[in-house]
DNA sequence: ATTACTACAGATCGAGTAG
DNA sequence: TCTACTCGATCTGTAGTAA
C-alpha cells in the first residue's frame, strides 16, 4: 500500500494544498524520485483510496486534494502542534558549579552580553536539569544568538550560544550555552537582569 | 524503503516524541498493524537511516528519536503551519441572489441569529466567490454554530451553519450556509451587524 | 506529447524458529 | 517471554510499449 505522506508531502511543498495541480506524471516522477510509470500508478491508488480527485488525458494530469487529505493533514499538523506550537521545558532548579557566574562577571563577556541580548545580568546564574530531548529539540526549533569569543594575552575565551525565552511565562532571561563547558549536557544555566526565583525548585521556560 | 511517516507519527501519537519509549515489537506490531517480525526489521531500518536510537534485549526495545526525527517533524509542521496555522480566505464580491437576506429578514431566524450569533445584522449581506478547496478546508479547521431549523403551518425553515471570522482584520462577521442553498458550492455568503465593504472588489476572511 | 497496461525483477512481508 | 534470522509468498517498481 502506497505511503500517504511519501508522495503528498513533496506534492504540497510543491503545488500547495488547496489549489488544483495541473501537470505531468513526468514531472511528478522527477519531483518524487520514482518512475513515470509508478506515478501513475501512485495516482491511481491515492485515488482510489479518496486521497486525490484525478483527471488524466493525453496532454497531462490535474490533481485536487479531497477532503480526506486535508483532514488528515490537519491531524497530522494538530498532533505535531503539541510537540512544536507550545513547546516549553520544564526543569528542575540544580545547586550549580556556578560556570555561568564567571561570563556574566568577566569584564569583555559582561560588555558583549551587554551589547548582544540588551541585558545588565544579574551577577548569578541559575542551574536547571532538563529532559536531554527536549534541550535538542530547543536547538532544533530555536535560533541563539552567538556571542563571539576573544582573547587576551594569557587565553582565549570562548563563544557563548544564547536562547531568549521566559521564566514561569513572566521574567525575561536568556539560556546560555558556552562552547567550553565542563556541564552535563542536560543541565542549562540561565541568566537575567534580576535574580531568578522557582516555585518549588521547579521552573517553567517558554520562548518568545 | 521503509516510510518514515508511516511508523514515526503512530509512535509519537502514543508514545511523545521527548521522552524516551519502552516497549516491545509485539506492542509495536498492534500499533503499526503488522507483524512482530517486520517491526523488527523497520526498527533496524530506522536506526540505519539514523532516525531513531534503538536499544533491544530480551526484555523489549528502547527507542529514542534522533535529531533527524525532530529536524524532518519540524520542517513537516513549518510546511503544513503555512496551510493551517494563518488559514484566511479571499474572495471576489458578487452580486448576489440575496438570498442571505431572506433569512437575516425573517423573523424567527432573525432571533435566533440574535440569540445564538448575539448580533443583529445589518439587512443585507455579501456574496463572495472563494477558491471552493478554501471552503472545504475551512469546514475541516473550525466547528460552525448550527442554526436548528424549525416549521411553521405553511412550510418549514432549514438550518444555517455559521462561522464567525474577521473582515479585512477589523470587522465581525459570520459565513453563513443555508442547508437549503441555491448557490453554486464557491459563493459564500457574510452577514454582520454593521455593512460590509470591501476594498477593489475583494475581501480577506480570517478566523478567531 | 501524453497516460497507463503487461510482464517481469526486485523489495518487502510474515511464518517458523533459533538464540 | 523477548529479538531477529531465514526463506518462500506477496507486494511494489519499472521497462517496454499500446493507445
Amino acid at each position: 500500500m502506497v505511503s500517504f505522506f511519501r508522495y503528498i508531502i513533496p506534492l504540497i511543498k510543491e503545488y500547495g494544498l488547496f489549489e488544483s495541480i495541473e501537470t505531468s506524471t513526468t514531472n511528478l516522477a522527477e519531483l518524487f524520485e520514482i518512475s513515470q510509470q509508478s506515478v501513475s500508478r501512485v495516482l491511481i491508488e491515492l485515488e482510489k483510496r479518496n486521497f486525490i480527485k484525478r483527471t488524466s488525458s493525453t496532454k497531462g494530469i490535474r490533481i485536487e486534494f479531497k477532503q480526506q487529505s486535508i483532514k488528515l493533514l490537519k491531524k497530522t499538523y494538530d498532533l505535531l502542534d503539541n510537540f512544536f506550537g507550545d513547546f516549553s521545558l520544564q526543569g528542575i532548579i540544580k545547586q550549580g558549579i556556578g560556570e555561568g557566574k564567571f561570563y556574566i562577571t568577566h569584564p569583555e563577556y559582561k560588555k558583549r552580553i551587554k551589547t548582544f541580548l540588551r541585558i545588565n545580568p544579574f551577577p548569578g546564574t541559575l542551574n536547571l536539569e532538563v529532559n536531554i530531548n527536549l534541550i535538542r529539540a530547543m536547538k532544533e526549533l530555536f535560533k541563539p544568538i552567538i556571542i563571539a569569543g576573544f582573547e587576551t594575552e594569557d587565553r582565549s575565551f570562548g563563544s557563548l550560544s544564547c536562547y531568549e525565552c521566559l521564566i514561569d511565562k513572566k521574567m525575561e532571561a536568556w539560556i546560555i550555552f558556552a562552547e567550553r563547558t565542563t556541564h552535563p549536557e542536560n543541565i542549562i544555566e540561565l541568566i537575567s537582569e534580576n535574580k531568578i526565583v522557582g516555585k518549588d525548585g521547579k521552573i517553567k521556560i517558554t520562548f518568545i
